[in-house]
DNA sequence: CCGGCAGCGTGAAACTGTTCACCGAGGGGG
DNA sequence: CCCCCTCGGTGAACAGTTTCACGCTGCCGG
């Protein structure tokens, strides 16, 4: 995906004549990051807004514990930044690149003045907000009415669909993730979340394997959260 | 506090010329809401935005085996219902007046005009979403890494600043909220609720009374949080 | 004025999920 | 090619919360 294609792609951006997106392209600058490589720690000042043009980061926060907890897993066509961004605070979290990651990078002082001159950028950058707010109190709501079980499956689903792989075409999706991985996600431990997957192996619904779900019975999965949803 | 004054203190509209103000003050209406009256449900169509003149109103969730989650309560000069408006789903959450409450309320076939012709308004508001996002995310994290007390105790302190009364001037802030309400904003049952606060009371933190908590000690409380604090 | 209900208080028992302490394996980098 | 380090698997003991099952009180509306 070029850089180009990619502001086309976020829905910010959508909506914009050919010529504008030119102009913002010029203030745009690429990284690439290798696998594990750290973008920006939380607590930073953050001043770049960025784009993924391929691969994929992973958001999250470390306690005093040490204890992590992950709030997700951005794809191709995602924006990162945006919060502490429009804001002007801290970086609110960690975030990390999980493989191989190509960025597009866009400084504050380039973006500002483009959303004042371009009114629905504005409003489709609060729109895309406004979807982060939903996915966060849904999953607040989740995490206090849904046993692990529940959270689990709806998860697994959901990656599912944002990063599933089919190794053989046609077939069952698998998610690519270490369980730990998946136990920061879900807000629980590695161990709880083992003992849940091989409960579900046992049963036939996924296979396990290194850093590997496969899905073979995702209607099973779906009918797991179905007893908790409201 | 009157209308205009209302969009004035509102961060959005605070860059605003007084005669742009004007022309969306007329596109505005009143609605005045009495105790436990329903503003909106979860699941309705979401096309007008709220601005709080005074009184509070509480945002809550229900999920299916009825136990409510509370996202919070909010106050004059916040705003209500701009996700659903700005992504065109339905409504989040149900809202209800706590008492007697006075809103401002536009509809959205008004605001996004306006938003258009004042890009600064949009920016703002997307500044309002990023400041919930950063909320409801440093409240997952808590709920992940603070055992119980700490997640009381910080929530009784953020209330007591943006809605705490003192009784008697100059003394102790008093927190008005039962504490079933309580345990629905930390995400706990009332029964814990009920024994921390009692504990607290053994220790002279806290006094209890119907619907009221007391901070006699706040600075115990915030050791509290800081135990388990980043 | 009084009955009922909303809100508080409390203990015992049950459960869910975590912690801890291991072992085992495989795959990728040196 | 081989070693180590990441990732997976598992059970036993434990901790924190919830659930349940009550009893109490005082306020509020009829």
């Amino acid at each position: 995906m070029d850089r180009r294609e990619l502001l086309g792609r976020v829905s910010i951006f959508a909506s914009l004549e050919d010529k504008e997106l030119d102009l913002l392209l010029q203030a745009t600058t690429t990284k690439r990051m290798k696998p594990k490589e750290v973008l920006c720690r939380k607590g930073d000042p953050g001043n770049q807004l960025y784009g993924i043009m391929s691969g994929s980061l992973k958001v999250t926060t470390t306690g005093t514990d040490g204890k992590d907890v992950m709030f997700g897993l951005m794809g191709p066509g995602e924006l990162i930044g945006e919060i502490a961004l429009l804001d002007g605070e801290e970086r609110s979290a960690t975030v990390t690149a999980v493989e191989t990651t190509e960025l597009l990078t866009l400084h504050r002082r380039d973006l500002i003045p483009f959303l004042e001159k371009n009114p629905r950028a504005a409003i489709g950058l609060a729109s895309v907000l406004a979807a982060r707010v939903r996915g966060l109190s849904d999953r607040a709501e989740d995490r206090q009415t849904m046993p692990l079980s529940g959270r689990i499956a709806k998860r697994l689903l959901s990656l599912s669909e944002t990063h599933g792989k089919r190794p053989i075409v046609g077939g069952p999706v698998e998610v690519r993730m270490p369980q730990q991985d998946l136990a920061d996600l879900v807000g629980t431990t590695r161990e709880s979340v083992n003992k849940q997957l091989r409960a579900w192996e046992e049963e036939g619904i996924v296979e396990l394997g290194r850093s590997r779900v496969l899905l073979k019975q995702p209607e099973s999965l779906k009918a797991v959260t179905a007893m908790f949803e409201l």
